[in-house]
DNA sequence: GCGACAG
DNA sequence: ATCTTGTCGC
């Protein structure tokens, strides 16, 4: 598969992109999920209002030092406009971008957004773990499609995602009292496993540390027309 | 046709 | 997602 060519897309119409999604899920692979997870990385991006670029942040988080070991931050002109179902063609080039300027390799991409649970099976974390060639989670904060029946209150609980008869995924509950997060696998990776990670990393918090950081970092790039009231 | 609908 | 301050609740 030409890879690169197929990362080119200057601009391209919803039916080719629907097109597209259905020849990138077949090359889809799965496995357990990395053996190590103590490098994760969270993914996110951001745009401003009147401005044709979005810019993205990747972040590495170490599981067992806690701490930021690195990031990477891309700007890039958006091509597409946001459409449900086709998030990834619009946020993946400038993810991926940032991504890519990373200096270390992390064992596995947390992304904000779904993965499989995606009309076509082919969502964010999906698209960026195939052009990374890393194991990625989507991680999202509300449902895109499928359903799911009540969880427990207590952190840690889940319930599977079904859309269509199948499991797509599972919501999560990272914080007590907090609505849950949306796991679902986006390549290279189980669903037991992604979620074992999602809670690996929510540490007290609702989304996850390398996906907080990731979008804490655009904002803190962020200038404010009037210091913030405090 | 209507409502739903990641970020 | 963005435009944006304070305020309410676990
Ligand atoms: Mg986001």
């Amino acid at each position: 598969m030409k890879i690169r060519e197929l990362h080119a897309w200057p601009r391209m119409s919803t039916s080719e992109a629907k097109q597209l999604q259905l020849r990138l899920r077949e090359l889809l692979v799965w496995d357990g999920g990395p053996a190590s997870c103590a490098l994760v990385a969270g993914g996110d991006g951001t745009y401003r209002v009147g401005q044709p670029t979005g810019r993205a942040s990747a972040v590495i988080w170490s599981t067992e030092e806690l701490t930021v070991v690195e990031r990477s931050f891309a700007e890039r002109e958006l091509t597409m406009p946001y459409i449900p179902g086709l998030f990834s063609f619009r946020e993946a080039p400038v993810l991926l971008e940032a991504f890519r300027g990373l200096r270390h390799t992390p064992d596995v991409v947390l992304l904000d957004g779904h993965g499989l649970a995606h009309p076509r099976r082919f969502g964010l974390a999906c698209h960026v773990g195939l052009f990374l060639d890393l194991p990625t989670i989507g991680c999202a904060k509300s449902l895109l499609v499928g359903k799911h029946g009540d969880l427990a209150s207590d952190e840690g609980a889940t319930a599977p995602i079904v859309h269509e008869g199948e499991v797509v995924g599972a919501a999560v509950r990272t914080r007590r009292g907090c609505r849950p997060v949306y796991v679902s696998q986006g390549y290279r990776i189980s669903l037991a496993r992604a979620i074992e990670i999602v809670l690996l990393c929510a540490r007290g918090r609702r989304l996850p540390e390398p996906a907080r950081l990731a979008h804490l970092a655009l904002q803190g790039e962020r200038t404010w027309s009037r210091p913030p009231a405090c």
